[in-house]
DNA sequence: ACCGACCTAAACACGA
DNA sequence: GTCGTGTTTAGGTCGG
């Protein structure tokens, strides 16, 4: 699992796929868990309820980015009008800024616009889960920033009063200090962030990619703005005051005093800088933490390193730290690019923060499940083998913010490695038209984690995300999933829009491509019917042209045939989690979730035949294969028509529950189909 | 460079 | 003639 895991980090696009039908593998677990209940009556309740989150979630998106860009405005006009270095240049910034890429300009978000994006397949569904989360914890900054900036607001009320009153600077010093307590409060936060931030770091996941622009340790300020990060650098680079005695008494914060010191100085630059304090960011702080360490070691600047820029996706050589700074200074300077840039490293970084997190909770979950008490399992003290496998899913995670140093010549998708970005995301949305090529990459690119994989099967159903299958699969899986194992084609279709929004449109090309995936591949055989012709899955067919995908990646067979036949010590939590995964993927399988339940199981069989074949090439019989698969009526080719050979837990499944889903889901499978037809 | 898997587009045939 | 279905060909991407 973690090998398979770390395995994605290095996989190109197209192995993922194969991963992903790892992953999918043993990891329903999770998702079935947090569906006690999957009686399939409740399908539809569920189902709304997912779209009701998921719309109040891209409600909650919008509004935060439209707050955020209120206070960013808010913040570079203060800027323009009070700083000397603020040099606006509205025109050239633009164009480096993909409007396409979402997270870079959080401004101009819409509610549709996210909807774009997720018919564009930007973000996998995973990512997707993470930005929300993203988006709630940015939600309790943008409080915190509201709450900041009140009082901030208070104060320099209080403090025009008080001058005008003609009142002593000792109160302005008062409210400075004041004003140092909130910020203090803020940057507590921050510096809890901060820490995570390090914590990655120290692992190496920050500094995995030696030769990549890579992640410098970047301040991750959700609020933060380019020019009070210009401003703050220069009043840090220039002149700091140590007035750290009022800024230190927070003692209750757990945070590493590195943290703590290097803040502080920056609370005085702030209180006295009129602009900063006014705009009560709490982000404010945090450019002073990598301004920091450059001053006292003036060459070890995070941006700065082996003679070049480490700005995401600079890579200018600088000879000295001084004409790094100036090249930082003239090249990196407040503009929108230089923003965005920000925006995403700060995306990127919150993002890794999950995914630690997320990890985190993996390790205790494996640690608890296999009785290992790990009194603190946050602070990581793992065996080695569990750092190692930390530090591999954290870099498959990260794997994907790689892409994000990119140059500003070639903006790419942000957070979302996952799509090719632009030319995915301008074609499919907009234009019902014409998918572009570039698009069915992507399907082998969406990084899919084990964790949610159900979620997925609701999320494919209502995001218009392409699936990662080939269409082969899935005209499989639809027929299995049937109770006769034969399908029309047109229930074909319907099954297709049914389970996936993504074929709720463009129904002439993906229509044409079942049409076509049926005729071209031999596993898939149409018999005449009573009613007309159906189409059946030749299983042996289908099992031989699998091995190919995945023999491909000879490490992931490996994996899969371990945690399948091998159980050494060290593949203990392997195994548990693979029990775990697969065990519970069975009952939901047969009990609520048909659709989840059956391409879970189908994905499974293609792993084993693939390691069949690998293993021997012995296609018919079926030795290795999972009881799920040997329930599958292998022969279909031969009595296609016998719905007597329709037996076992899958055909119970899906006979059970195929037909309300089926339903109920008419609506929206009829309508969109014709509409977006011809 | 080649090959295989896959996708998309399109032309064509055929029957209802 | 239109539409749905089915077949086939061509051209493209991508990874091994």
């Amino acid at each position: 699992m973690f090998q398979c895991v770390f395995s994605s980090s290095v996989l190109q696009p197209h192995r993922t796929s194969c991963l992903f039908k790892h992953l999918f593998y043993h990891s329903a677990t999770p998702a079935s868990q947090k569906q006690p209940e999957p009686i399939y009556s409740k399908k539809t309740e569920i189902q709304r309820q997912t779209v009701r989150a998921l719309s109040v979630k891209l409600f909650i998106f919008s509004a935060l980015q439209v707050a955020r860009q209120l206070l960013l405005q808010q913040q570079q006009q203060q800027q323009v009008s009070g700083l000397k270095s603020p040099k606006r240049n509205d025109k050239q910034p633009a164009l480096q800024v993909p409007v396409s890429v979402a997270m870079m300009t959080p401004q101009v978000i819409t509610p549709q616009q996210m909807q774009q994006i997720l018919q564009q397949q930007v973000l996998s569904p995973q990512q997707l889960q993470v930005l929300l989360q993203q988006q709630q914890a940015l939600m309790l900054q943008q409080q915190l920033q509201e709450f900041y900036k009140k009082q901030q607001e208070q104060l320099q009320l209080q403090l025009l009063q008080q001058q005008h009153a003609g009142k002593q600077p000792k109160e302005q010093q008062q409210v400075a200090t004041q004003q140092l307590a909130f910020q203090q409060q803020l940057l507590q936060m921050q510096q809890l962030q901060q820490q995570h931030l390090l914590s990655l770091q120290r692992q190496g996941l920050l500094t995995i990619q030696p030769g990549q622009p890579a992640l410098p340790l970047q301040p991750l300020t959700q609020g933060m703005i380019p020019a009070e990060l210009q401003q703050l650098w220069k009043e840090v680079t220039s002149a700091h005051t140590p007035e750290e005695a009022t800024g230190n008494n927070h003692s209750s914060l757990d945070l590493t005093t590195t943290c703590v010191s290097s803040s502080a100085p920056s609370k005085t630059s702030l209180i006295m800088n009129p602009h900063a304090s006014t705009n009560g960011q709490l982000s404010v702080h945090t450019p002073k933490r990598e301004s920091l360490p450059h001053e006292e070691h003036p060459h070890s600047h995070p941006l700065y390193g082996h003679g070049v820029c480490k700005w995401p996706g600079c890579e200018a050589v600088c000879e000295d730290f001084q004409s790094f700074l100036k090249h930082l200074n003239s090249e990196h300077a407040l503009d929108d690019r230089s923003t965005a840039q920000c925006r995403v490293q700060m995306q990127v970084v919150q993002q890794l923060e999950l995914q630690l997190a997320k990890d985190k909770e993996r390790l205790q979950a494996m640690m608890t499940h296999l009785h290992v008490k790990s009194t603190e399992p946050k602070t990581a003290p793992q065996p080695l083998n569990l750092v190692s496998s930390v530090t591999l899913s954290k870099s498959a995670s990260e794997a994907s913010p790689q892409s994000l140093p990119h140059t500003p010549t070639t903006p790419t998708a942000p957070i979302t490695p996952v799509t090719q970005g632009p030319s995915v995301i301008t074609t499919t949305s907009m234009h019902t038209v014409g998918p572009i090529r570039r698009r069915y990459s992507d399907k082998y690119n969406v990084p899919i984690s084990s964790a949610d994989i159900a979620q997925n099967q609701e999320f494919y159903k209502n995001a218009e995300v392409r699936p990662p299958f080939t269409y082969a699969s899935l005209i499989r899986q639809a027929i299995l999933e049937s109770p006769e194992k034969q399908l029309t084609l047109n229930e074909i279709y319907n099954w297709f829009t049914r389970m996936f929004a993504y074929f709720r449109r463009n129904a002439a090309t993906w229509k044409n491509a079942v049409r076509h995936n049926l005729s071209l591949h031999k596993c898939f055989v149409r018999v005449e019917n009573v009613k007309g012709a159906v189409w059946t899955v030749d299983e042996v067919e289908f099992q031989k042209r699998r091995p190919q995908k995945i023999s491909g990646n000879p490490s992931l067979i490996k994996n899969m045939q371990s945690s399948h036949a091998y159980c050494t010590p060290l593949n203990a939590a392997l195994q548990a989690s693979m029990a775990e995964n697969s065990i519970p993927l069975y009952t939901t399988a047969s009990m609520g979730n048909p659709s989840l339940g059956t391409l879970a199981s189908a994905m499974r069989e293609e792993l084993n035949g693939a390691m069949e074949h690998t293993n021997s090439n012995e296609s018919d019989s079926s030795p290795g294969r999972s009881p799920l698969q040997a329930a599958h009526p292998v022969h279909v080719k031969e009595e296609p028509l016998d719905p007597e050979e329709a037996e076992g837990p899958l055909s119970l499944v899906t006979t059970a529950n195929h037909s309300p889903d089926f339903d109920q889901d008419r609506d929206y499978e009829d309508e969109p189909v014709n509409e977006d037809m011809e």
